[in-house]
DNA sequence: CGATTCTTTGAAAACAGTCAATCTGTGTGG
DNA sequence: CCACACAGATTGACTGTTTTCAAAGAATCG
């Protein structure tokens, strides 16, 4: 289970983390199971937990005047989930975030997470890279979203998290992108033909 | 001139930089100026600085395959500007960096941040609340690109960053959020109305 | 199998983009 | 100081794309 964050703060950092290190951030983190439609965070209370899953799949979006879902972020084995807005700023959240499929995660607080900070230099490059990283991707999500044709936001999707088309079904797929089910469906059919 | 960044250290921070400490600081920095229409940094080459804007504006844009230009983001007083992946992985960048008024930058290294960061303490904090700031904004901006009406992007940008409005003309304000210019000048007509 | 969720399709409407022309304001050089 | 050039904004007519709404078809799960 915590083998898993073990591998991945070695790949982030370029470093092996030795058992006292580890045994640190391992105290930090409570194992948690979330079953698939259940919430690890609510619109309009503060997210209090930052999460790393170990296994499944979450979603993290808004709800529209309309009472549209806007998914702004996926999260599978690996990555990080949490309203980082609401968990830094302690600011009551936009966002949902649910299980879509059956999920174990590791789960901390802000309080562990300043501390785990000062304790362990490599979860803090860790944590740095991961921002680092966290940016990079969005500032390309923006430059697709403001200059991509619709088709173009699928192909790059697939190119670079085929993953997520695998397990997200299409509507969910279509939502991260901004578009609607209808839309997606149409692109996809068109793209058969070329 | 290297006050507006001791101030934008101290802000970020919530300290009081001392006088030692920000001398190494200081030394990292070379100031230069940028004429309007000259380029800090070329799509295809690698963005070697990473510039803090002490007076002027700035755009950071990628041209697309038909020719046309999209920003992905302005830089102002007491903004940062550089490609970030690029200056971070040392990858050619997509993107071109211009001056849009005459500015006064204080330009720093992959280098000298890498010291500067062992050397100060504080600009390792700001770094670090800059990551996190630039990441939420971000999540922010996603979110209404996938989210939100023509009309409410417009609106949001004039809340969240009225300068902007105030300073950039507005076939780049369309540019920033997706538009064409000719349909953000029928949405702010629309907008009189109501 | 029955219920639910997801996908596809069709037709109409809304929306945004394109192209071309005109208008407006600003600044520059004669 | 004026005339002109230039960049930017606006408008109109048209085209193309995406959404909406409604219905029918798959696929999945208990």
């Amino acid at each position: 289970m915590y083998n898993a964050l073990r591998n991945f703060i070695n790949s982030k950092t370029g470093s092996e983390i030795d058992d006292s290190e580890f045994q640190f951030v391992e105290a930090a983190f409570t194992p948690r199971v979330i079953k698939k439609k259940q919430f690890l965070s609510h619109e309009g209370s503060i997210c209090q937990y930052m999460a790393f899953i170990v296994k499944g799949a979450m979603r993290q979006y808004v709800i529209d005047d309309r009472g549209v879902e806007h998914i702004v972020r996926f999260g599978i084995e690996n990555w990080w989930i949490s309203d980082r807005e609401s968990f830094s700023m302690l600011t009551p959240s936009k966002y949902n975030i649910d299980a879509f499929e059956d999920t174990e995660l590791l789960v901390t607080t802000k309080e562990k997470i300043t501390l785990l900070k000062d304790q362990s230099p490599l979860f803090f490059k860790m944590a740095h890279v991961l921002d680092e990283n966290n940016f990079i991707a969005a500032q390309n999500r923006i430059e697709a979203n403001i200059s991509f044709t619709a088709e173009e936001k699928f192909q790059q999707l697939m190119k670079l998290y085929p993953e997520f088309v695998r397990r997200f079904p299409q509507n969910m797929l279509a939502s991260y992108l901004g578009l609607t089910p209808e839309t997606l469906s149409r692109i996809r059919k068109q793209m058969l033909f070329r």
